[in-house]
DNA sequence: TTGCATCCTGACCGTATGGTCAGCTTTCAG
DNA sequence: CTGAAAGCTGACCATACGGTCAGGATGCAA
């Protein structure tokens, strides 16, 4: 066995293991929550010996921080859907569908960020207090446009929008439900995709920017 | 100080402190999780020395899972309001009513449940296979015969189901971030009601219930 | 009043966990 | 080639936690 694999240069080997501890604590702390979640078992999961993980996070909050803050970004670039839309049909579609597909390929990392949430924010409350603030308040206007120009009915932005972020959000956060109702079987593609269109369709429909 | 209080019946004392463990253990459930979750922490809360708690309840887990059953009971008894109902615009209109309530009176309590389901179901698995499948289908097939009686139009009954689910139990479970956007204040009745009207209105809309 | 079951609790225990550290190996710039 | 910086890790530590228990206090039926 001569060594084909890993010259493994520094910076290959720095970025790789982060990325391998962040993965397994991803995991670690959507199942456990994060009391429930230990160093130890975060890194049986990456594969390195404890020690290890302290030489890169030195201690199990900034691990963790870490975790929910990647979990943020990602949650903030479907955003972007939002913005270049020309109407609600085209924005909201867009928006669901970005959603759902983090629902769908981020399970663990929206069961951070939901238990990150519920349990008061700790780690993100001056996002929530900014950066999550302005992009809502950027959305509420867009709406609001929307609104004035007769483009859907007058309906409260921010109450539609949690009910975007709650229905995408549900099917990640709540899988475990939804899958025990579907027999114990994850969804198919095809469920996904009739997800997508249902949750699609009640909420254009009723909002009134599609026809009844 | 003569003790006008407290003859304080065997009977009472029980009920009494087993009332004050539980609803201490659901707020401390809540905030941190079953895994962040403290005896000691609980037993501060309910004014009780920690080895009382261990009187009444034997395990740690024991206790978590008496929160979590008390929850599924009342969770399940909004459900009535949907069997009574004659159509779609009575039905789901009091069931988005009860539940929201339910969020609204019993944040806690829907934290514990809502973080129960995301971790899998340790405790719950069983109802959720039997009970809770029950319930579904037989809301299953109402929906089925309202549509098929022409009462709304032809959605998906389950995926609309979830979407009751996540919308209503958003503002429990999701309320600090609703508050944070709120200003930081808690959501006045009259926002409440104003959730509960939108909601109803894009849902109800949203099926064909109700005129566009 | 008595005896007993229930209720209560301070002190204690074993374990698991987050975190540390001394000293090893590996990479790589000069 | 060499020295220093980066990467790695087994062994260890202090603490906090769930849980136990012996024995005291209290309510109550007879």
């Amino acid at each position: 066995m001569t060594e084909s694999t890993r010259p493994m240069r520094r910076q290959d080997i720095r970025r790789e293991n982060e990325r391998a501890i962040l993965l397994a604590a991803e995991k670690v702390f959507a199942e456990a929550g994060f009391g429930g979640a230990t160093m130890q078992l975060i890194a049986d999961l990456a594969g390195l010996p404890k020690a290890n993980l302290h030489y890169y996070f030195a201690t199990k909050e900034e691990l963790y921080r870490s975790v929910v803050q990647n979990i943020f970004e990602i949650w903030l670039q479907a955003a972007n859907c939002f913005d270049a839309a020309r109407g609600p049909i085209d924005g909201i579609s867009a928006y669901i569908d970005a959603k759902m597909e983090i629902s769908r390929r981020h399970p663990d990392g929206s069961k951070v960020w939901a238990s990150e949430v519920m349990h008061g924010a700790p780690v993100l409350q001056d996002y929530m207090e900014s950066t999550l603030r302005e992009w809502t308040d950027g959305r509420v206007a867009i709406i609001r446009r929307w609104i004035d120009e007769g483009k859907m009915d007058p309906v409260d932005p921010r109450h539609l929008l949690y009910m975007l972020w709650a229905t995408t959000q549900h099917y990640a956060d709540f899988g475990h439900q939804i899958e025990t109702l579907n027999g114990g079987k994850p969804l198919s593609s095809r469920q996904w995709q009739e997800a997508k269109e249902n949750i699609k369709r009640v909420i254009l429909t009723g909002i009134g920017a599609l026809p009844a």
